[in-house]
DNA sequence: TCAAACATATGACCGAAATCATATGCGTTT
DNA sequence: AAACGCATATGATTTCGGTCATATGTTTGA
C-alpha cells in the first residue's frame, strides 16, 4: 500500500488520472514528471526492443507503485500502459525528492519500497535463468507469476505463448500443476 | 560496492563472519538480524517450496548486498545458504534503521545504491530478453559486460560458453566486433 | 447482435543453441 | 620441467523451443 507515502505528500504535488486500456501513462524517453500510484487497474511497464516486440518489464497492480526509479533520471526508461481501465495518482517528482531528503519517515519508506523492487527484479532473474521452459514455468507458476492471461505470462518469463502452453500441458500430465479452468493453473494440495 | 555504506556505519554494528560451503547465514523464518555485504563468495538466497522442492531467489556475489528487505520485516523469508566459501558483513538491523532516519546522507546513499541496481537488473533483463545469440552477446558487450574471463561473461548473459565463442566469432567476422587479444574483444571504432 | 480482436490450445516442422567431443594455450604448483 | 587446472576455441550431433498453421472459445465494442 502507498498510503504512508500519499499521506507525506502535499495534494498539490498528486495528480490524479483515469486510463483506459490502451493509454499510456508515459512512453519511453519521456521527461520524467514522478512516480505513480495504481489505485485501481493494471499498468503494464514495458519496453519495445529494437528488434520491435515488446517485453513486459512489470505489471503495476492497485495498490503498488511504478517508476520509482524515474526519480534518479530525466528519462523514463520504458513505456506505461493501461492494461485494464486504472485510476493513477502521480506524485511531483521534483516535491517528491525535496521531501525525501527532509523527512526521515518517507524517506524510509522509499528505501523499503526500492528494496521490494530490487527483490522483484532478482526473482525474475533467477527465473529466467532457468533453461528448460517447462522447469521456468512451473517455478514462475510457484513463485505467483501466472497472475493475468497465460500469454501474459508467457512473455514475462521470456517464452512464446505455445511453449508455455506446452509446458504447462507437460506439467499438469506430471501432475505437477493442476488445470483449475480455461487458462487457469494452481499448485497441487501438499496432501 | 558497498564500500560508501560500510564507512558510515560505526564498526561495532557490523559483524564479519566466514561460511563455508553449505553452511547457512540464516534460515527463513529466522528473526531478522540485518543486512549483509558479501565480501568474497556466494550465498544462495533460497526458498523451499511447499512442494518441497528449493527454488533459488537469488546469488548473492562478492561486492553486493543481500536481504535488503529484511529491514521492513521482522523474519527472514528465505534461506541464505553459503555455495561457495564467503566473507560476508552483517550490518545490525537496529542501527542502521536508526541511522537511515537520521542521517539524509546514508540515506541517500542507500536509495541511490538501491536505484542503480535496478536500473542495471533492468538493463540485464533487457539483454536477457534479446533471443538471439550473436544480438545478445553484441548488445551486452556494448554495455560492457564482458570485462573478465568469456566463460563468466556467458553465463551471465545466459548462454553457454560455447555459444557464446561462437557468438563472439561470429561477429567479429561481421566486422562487428574486434578480437584485440586471447578472450578479449572489443567494438570497433565508429569512425 | 455481430464482427473483430484477443486468448486458449495443440500439432508439424525447422533452426538455433545446448550438449558432447576434442584440442590447444596459459598460468600455477609441485 | 612436468603435471594440472582453467580458459579459449571449434566441430559434430541432438534437442528443445521458436515459428507457422489451425481451430475454437471469449471478450469487447461498434
Amino acid at each position: 500500500m502507498f498510503d504512508a507515502l500519499i499521506n507525506m505528500i502535499p495534494p498539490t504535488a498528486l495528480h490524479q488520472s483515469d486510463y483506459r486500456k490502451g493509454e499510456a501513462v508515459f512512453w519511453q524517453d519521456d521527461p520524467t514528471r514522478g512516480i505513480f500510484c495504481v489505485e485501481s487497474g493494471q499498468i503494464n511497464l514495458q519496453r519495445a526492443m529494437q528488434s520491435g516486440h515488446v517485453v513486459t518489464m512489470h505489471r503495476a497492480t492497485a495498490g503498488t507503485l511504478f517508476a520509482e526509479a524515474s526519480l534518479y533520471s530525466d528519462r523514463y526508461h520504458c513505456d506505461a500502459v493501461c492494461i485494464e481501465p486504472a485510476s493513477v495518482i502521480c506524485i511531483e517528482k521534483q516535491e517528491f525528492t525535496r521531501r525525501l531528503a527532509q523527512e526521515p519517515d518517507l524517506s524510509l519508506a522509499y528505501g523499503k519500497l526500492l528494496a521490494t523492487q530490487v527483490q522483484t527484479y532478482r526473482q525474475t532473474l533467477e527465473i529466467l535463468s532457468i533453461k528448460s521452459a517447462r522447469d521456468r514455468t512451473l517455478v514462475a507458476v510457484s513463485c505467483g507469476y501466472l497472475s493475468g492471461p497465460v500469454t501474459e505470462f508467457a512473455t514475462r518469463i521470456g517464452l512464446t505463448h505455445e511453449a508455455c502452453y506446452r509446458a504447462l500441458r507437460q506439467l499438469c500430465d506430471a501432475g505437477m500443476l493442476i488445470q483449475t479452468g480455461r487458462g487457469k493453473y494452481a499448485l497441487p494440495d501438499p496432501a
